[in-house]
DNA sequence: ACAACATGTAACTAAATAAATTACAATTTG
DNA sequence: CAAATTGTAATTTATTTAGTTACATGTTGT
């Protein structure tokens, strides 16, 4: 299946936590006003990352940190406090167990499927939130410099 | 978004007809029998399939056959065939672009996510229908084994 | 104490996607 | 030309995801 935007959205609170903490207030509503959806998407989002240890919240107070250093946290570690185990190929689970393909195909794919799944979860878990959140900065300024050579 | 069970469904189709090939008619009906699923579905994905070049089929005869040896046709070829260029991750496309991180977001999970999906895909491209036929034959020598020894 | 403001969640609705079905025109073969 | 089959469009159904409404719970400052 599909990755749904779910886990780019929580890549996104994370970043945006770690870059405007203490510039601006970090409530439900601000952080939805980035992403451009709605406060309960948000809390949702942040209610997985919390239980998932990823950051520390308070009930009713808009102050969510980061509970780890941007540099220990990985893209992998996101993806499982959002989607878990989700694999990112579907198998079709009911096929003719009569026949040999039918029969043998799951445990087949399977296998192969996860190869290339362990591939691209190892290149997650080899990529930090610092790393998003440095080259979001470069891009940035990458943007502030094009503009102030227009004008 | 997940990857559906038509690239599952797409691979079996292939190893079913190389498995087969001249001991069953290969109609749509028969193969839809194996994946348990409906026959009109089997014949979009091999007109997918068919379209990409990896079959030949003919108008009105049930005789589909692979266009190449299955030593050559990688799973990723399967893949291009039925999902294109679709992406293994979805990226939240509306955010706010007056935000830093929400201006910037796109393009560097972009570069990220394009990692990952190269190395799965590159996992994908070094597997072929063979092996993954080679893999389906030993499965089932394996188990009617298992069931001789059951008697 | 209490008003204003938050979070945390459950329950529901709407939208998007995929699978299955229905229907039928076009093609082949004996 | 009849029977069997492919190829494809159009529709329905099922599933999943995003968004909304509602509200209980917690915090803070006065």
């Amino acid at each position: 299946m599909k990755i749904s935007t779910r886990f780019s959205d929580s890549i996104h609170i994370l970043a945006f936590i770690n870059i405007y903490k203490g510039k601006v207030p970090l409530t439900s509503n601000t952080l939805a006003s980035s992403i451009e959806t709605s406060p309960v998407v948000v809390r949702r989002l942040m209610s997985a990352l919390s239980k998932a240890g990823l950051i520390n919240t308070k009930h009713g107070v808009a102050e969510p940190e980061l509970a780890a250093d941007p540099n220990d946290i990985s893209l992998y570690d996101i993806f499982l406090a959002i989607e878990g185990d989700a694999p990112l190929f579907t198998i079709d689970e009911r096929t003719n167990p009569e026949c040999i393909v039918g029969g043998n195909i799951q445990e087949t794919l399977n296998e192969f499927y996860n190869q290339a799944e362990t591939a691209a979860k190892a290149k997650l878990a080899a990529t930090s939130l610092e790393d998003v959140i440095e080259t979001i900065k470069v891009k940035h300024a990458q943007k502030k410099a094009a503009q102030r050579k227009k004008d």
